[in-house]
DNA sequence: AAGTTTCGCTACCTCAGGTTTCGAAACCTA
DNA sequence: TAGGTTTCGAAACCTGAGGTAGCGAAACTT
């Protein structure tokens, strides 16, 4: 599969060093193959992240058990092998690649942010604030030490977003 | 002065199209020249970087004031033309380039770390939590929407950020 | 079995980061 | 003012990555 070689690529190698002939390489295919698939390097790894996230979880009946395990959920995925390297590439490319940043504000954003919408029963821009929080922490820990946040500090993030979004 | 070149270039053409020798055609001197400077692209905005922030304003007396004029002051530097796109580049580099990641996090990250920490009181590890909620939260919006935060939602963050550390 | 689609391979283009070389200008130092 | 040293600019070049084109060989369809 295109998606695990993706991932794996990028756990060893980094985000940069994972390029396109090699993520080919290890999935036993040839590059221009997955050029026909995906029309950039950048939809490539968004593609990789919605199979890899796969729905939001939306347990518990409380907006707190909502959102903790939203959080939680978000920093396990985040943590697991290459999806967060792969996470902060494809964002940090998006900085400069406006198309890009479209796709992943409409394909990788937007469901997440909709279901919590409903769920939360929130207004859009304080649910895009949640996740600018969630997912903006995440990532500056993960981008800033190499490592994902480890479970203290995780608990410390629910803790913070709790009583704000009550 | 190349620094005001550097972020002129990166707030019109964007990170990645702000070539180093697009950015030495803007100062008006050589790219040779300045790779005679700074070893890298990178360590060229670390070092603008550093100059647009300088020293973070420790204004107020008390924990409370303190915190949230250092999380206006973030906000408002990263919303400066350029500073956030610069700044949000050179992270997603860091991502998997851990030569820049050291010299990001020991040079721009580490100064502003210990000034909090000798400002606060706190250990540091909840410094270092706390940035990475501020910078994060505040390169995650200017990442998805290429806009910087506005007021309104860096209010919400100075509110959610006082109870917790209290 | 013939036609159509799909895939793999090779070669190629573009562009950006970074290096090398060399000549000219500026800057001491006397 | 003359000679030597350092600094800078210009141009050519190298490497590596994203992305494309063309062709032959499979595989799938009818």
């Amino acid at each position: 599969m295109v998606f695990a070689a993706t991932l794996s690529t990028v756990h060893e190698l980094g985000y940069a060093r994972a390029t396109v002939e090699r993520i080919a390489a290890a999935a036993g295919i040839a590059k221009t193959t997955i050029y026909r698939r995906w029309p950039t390097k950048g939809a490539l790894i968004v593609d990789c992240l919605l199979d890899a996230f796969g729905p939001v979880p939306m347990e518990g009946g409380s907006r707190a058990e909502i959102m903790s395990s939203a959080v939680r959920w978000a920093a396990g995925k985040i943590a697991e092998p290459g999806v967060g390297d792969a996470f902060a590439g494809v964002f940090s490319d998006g900085v400069s690649d406006p198309e890009l940043r479209e796709i992943l504000s409409s394909r990788l954003q937007d469901p997440y942010r909709l279901a919590l919408q409903d769920a939360l029963g929130e207004p859009e821009h304080r649910v895009l604030f949640f996740i600018d929080v969630v997912v903006g922490t995440l990532l500056h820990r993960m981008g800033m030490t190499g490592e994902p946040m480890v479970d203290d500090d995780v608990d410390a993030l629910v803790e913070l977003v709790l009583p704000f979004f009550r």
